[in-house]
DNA sequence: CGCTAATCATTAGTGCACTAACTATTTTGA
DNA sequence: TCAAAATAGTTAGTGCACTAATGATTAGCG
């Protein structure tokens, strides 16, 4: 069984192996750990965050819409809205042109906290010790990441059929 | 604080800050998502494919072990351990010197489990498109992130500015 | 027109991750 | 020695993320 040159390394795998999966999702657990007191300060979760940010961007949009921006189900979405409307922060309604579509809307209250969270970008930069440029490289590495993912979905899925 | 100069990147700080913390944890479940196929061959999800990890390097742990090694909370390991010893993977016992702690021991079962898993790396790589060499400068990467957010949680907490 | 397809949003169900509160054991120190 | 503090693990409760199934509405086509 033993085969010198092959064996030895796919032990060292299972232990590299961790280093790849595990430091990515530590990283992402311990980077939204970090904005959590930063948000609790607008009453915010950090999946709330991202879904006001896109709201902040244009204010009618539709649950699809959203989901799409943020590459999660509507599943997700769904409840996480209505949370949000509980706050106060948006309307749902249904849009007028097709009724099956949601029309998620900005409330005065949602507005006016876009201005208290302008300050979170620069915050978390001082709080992680990170220039724009250093941003911007794990930026790049990301998304060449989910880049790559795509290409794993779309390829290796189904050969056969 | 408003810095004349910086107030003009306010409003696309926060469309870059999106960049930041939404590119990685998009990126991380883009991982986990890829892994969740090959996994699923191994009757594991990635959480517990973690878990078996550690038991794989070595065998009789405690969970506080477990916990410290996944830097996660016991609370969460807890209920994970039951269901991989319900699927037969591990068995959880008192530890003999400490009545507190538990030993949480492999199985036959979930010591077998290790040779099919030993396929999973390479699969992954094949699968994301990445060398031995990008693994390692993502891995850099994500470990500094990780020690940049435990300093902010050191440094930056108390200081009331 | 009317019937089928496709699309949009929601709900049900499973599993993770966290905080806070709880039980059960040590360990400690007055 | 014996009560208080510390440690180990579990449970309860909230919120996220996913898949699969459901209900409601619109679009397409004979």
């Amino acid at each position: 069984m033993p085969d010198p040159a092959g064996t030895a390394s796919v032990d060292e795998d299972l232990l590299l192996e961790r280093q790849l999966c595990f430091a990515l999702t530590v990283a992402s657990r311990s980077v939204v750990g970090a904005y959590k007191p930063v948000l609790d300060a607008l009453g915010l979760t950090h999946p709330q965050y991202l879904v006001m940010l896109c709201l902040w961007e244009s204010s009618p949009r539709s649950v699809r819409d959203i989901s799409d921006a943020l590459a999660q189900e509507p599943a997700t979405i769904s409840p996480l809205l209505r949370r949000l409307e509980v706050a106060g922060h948006i309307t749902r309604q249904r849009a007028e042109g097709d009724e099956r579509s949601l029309a998620v809307r900005l409330t005065a209250s949602g507005a006016a906290l876009r201005q208290k969270a302008t300050a979170v970008p620069g915050t978390m930069l001082a709080r992680l010790g990170l220039d724009r440029e250093e941003v911007a490289e794990l930026h790049t590495s990301m998304m060449r990441l989910i880049a790559a993912t795509r290409s794993a979905d779309n390829g290796a899925a189904s050969p056969a059929s």
